[in-house]
DNA sequence: GAGTGCGTATAAG
DNA sequence: CTTATACGCACTC
């Protein structure tokens, strides 16, 4: 099993981003917008084991288009965490584009009811933004609840997902 | 063992 | 809107 990641910038329509991946699937996917530098040294940090990194703008940019629903194309995500983490990022997996679940039917949907604050905890800990939808989890009563990037990008990520289901309705 | 955190519920300013 | 109390649990140090 290789060490190499690959890395690459790319955008969309909420900012510009940053990917990488493994030999095994995407392992991360940041938006860049109000902390470049800072996010730049997280991966560095997270990933810095893994070496050479080489850059692939044209991989950001699929990944890019797959994830903001102008590419339909399976992605192998390599999520790596602590057994919990895992668990509650599979189960944010299952939550449908244009939906949304609260921090606590998460934690009992994995059989955790009260273990709420973990599941956010972990969840604020997934490194696969927008491809794990993190910012699907909101509060019980319906308020957006926290996100790395602000609760505003949080808002205008499902606002946009729920139109998008809208006009296709239509 | 102590401190922390993308929560929840309730109460109060 | 904000602060405060209590509950709960994974995780870090």
């Amino acid at each position: 099993m290789s060490n190499e990641i690959v890395y690459g910038f790319s955008d969309c329509r909420f900012g510009d981003i940053i990917v990488a991946r493994t030999e095994q699937g995407v392992c991360d996917l940041q938006f860049l917008d109000f902390n470049r530098l800072e996010t730049i040294h997280e991966l560095a940090e997270r990933w810095g084991e893994y070496t050479p990194t080489t850059q692939d703008d044209d991989m950001a940019h699929t990944v890019s288009r797959v994830a903001f629903g102008q590419l339909n194309h399976p992605l192998q995500l390599d999520l790596r965490g602590t057994a919990f983490q895992l668990r509650v990022w599979q189960e944010v997996l299952k939550i449908p584009f244009g939906q949304t679940r609260s921090y606590q039917e998460v934690a009992e949907a994995i059989g955790e009811p009260t273990a709420v604050r973990a599941v956010a905890t972990a969840i604020a800990q997934n490194p696969i933004a927008v491809l794990v939808p993190c910012h699907r989890v909101i509060h019980s009563d319906g308020t957006y609840g926290e996100y790395h990037w602000g609760r505003d990008l949080k808002r205008r990520l499902i606002e946009w997902e729920k139109a998008q289901v809208n006009k296709n309705q239509q």
